[in-house]
DNA sequence: TGTACATCAGTGAACGCGCGTTCACTGATGTAC
DNA sequence: TGTACATCAGTGAACGCGCGTTCACTGATGTAC
């Protein structure tokens, strides 16, 4: 049964996606291999054909999550095609992305869930939020460099933080406030 | 080996106190019940005595988490006792908040697994982010009460995002940057 | 107030399940001649 | 170009461990008379 090298590769790739997928939507560690492979297609036994360990696993879906985002390959993660403060926040603090676990902002979705995993998967959220950071950055116009990225730190965390909350909370009216609340005062910063 | 039921219910109370740290410190997946009656000085056989399951205990534990962080128990966590902003904003937004999981804020501790959890236990957290908005909004005086409600709801979740990118990220400056930038513009908020 | 019995907090062993990891095996792919 | 052999992607079973939960048991507490 030993598939080609290219389609070896394609299936790694496969693996990383629906593991980027399911951590986002059930958390890292309510994720197990064989949810994450027979979301890939596959059995579980051939996992360790590709990777070394679920933590390998962890850190390159956190990467390749990032990645996409920056890529603004889904709405739901910040997005560079739709230019404009304006419509980066709406995009980001949408009911819809908040309601979609799995297509978006992997910093927000597992956040305090990467903050103690290893340096592998930090260093690659950082890189990732930098990438956001900058990004945003770029949004302001007419600001010197160092200020607009300093704005623009302040901005992206609280962007997470207001869409975890939303996330958080039961009561859908205040949910839906923190995330209207947060989008009018950044618009404005 | 009974105890009394004064005894009983100190024990009680002594378990939700180390759940409410250990899941903190170590998250709520990866806190086994062994460990929180371990840290309770207690063998798990008798956890059923007091909980009905692993749920509930998670649901009071971030509730009496919550109520500690109102009252100021510990300085991590948003505290009324030093009054003003600019103190409130120092400690929440601290490297000491930042490296003291297990008694700090449970909404930044515990964040993306709160929004996973279930509805008592996000009730819970949703009750004490009302306080801790509810206490922020008082730091601003001569402002309208709806308008002070609706700025400390932003407050409140940027400073929920920064804290938790700030245990995320692995370069040391860009860490005390995100702190130091938020706390500076929610001051001038 | 004292005695007999029921209650039940806490112990320690056990159960059952899920999950990360390993392994023997299969058969198509890739390679050496 | 064809043939023989080595490689290795993917399968499915198994292992071992940890964890949530259960249970028989102990003995101090609480209660009924």
């Amino acid at each position: 049964m030993k598939k080609s090298k290219l389609e070896a590769a394609e299936t790694r790739r496969r693996i990383v996606k629906s593991a980027a997928a399911e951590f986002r939507r059930k958390g890292i560690n309510n994720t197990g291999l064989n949810e994450v492979m027979a979301a890939a297609g596959l059995t579980h036994g051939g996992f360790y054909r590709h990777f070394a360990s679920k933590d390998q696993l962890v850190a390159e879906a956190c990467a390749a999550a990032m990645v996409a985002a920056e890529k603004n390959q889904f709405s739901g993660c910040l997005g560079l095609r739709k230019v404009g403060l304006e419509a980066i926040l709406t995009e980001y603090l949408s009911k819809n992305h908040r309601d979609n676990l799995s297509a978006g902002c992997v910093l927000a979705g597992l956040g305090s869930e990467l903050a103690r995993s290893d340096d592998r998967t930090r260093a690659a959220a950082t890189a990732g939020f930098l990438k956001l950071v900058d990004a945003f950055a770029q949004q302001y116009r007419r600001t010197k460099h160092e200020i607009a990225t300093q704005r623009a730190l302040v901005a992206v965390s609280a962007m997470i933080g207001a869409l975890t909350i939303s996330r958080i909370v039961t009561d859908p009216k205040l949910s839906a406030a923190v995330l209207r609340q947060t989008k009018k005062h950044l618009a404005h910063m």
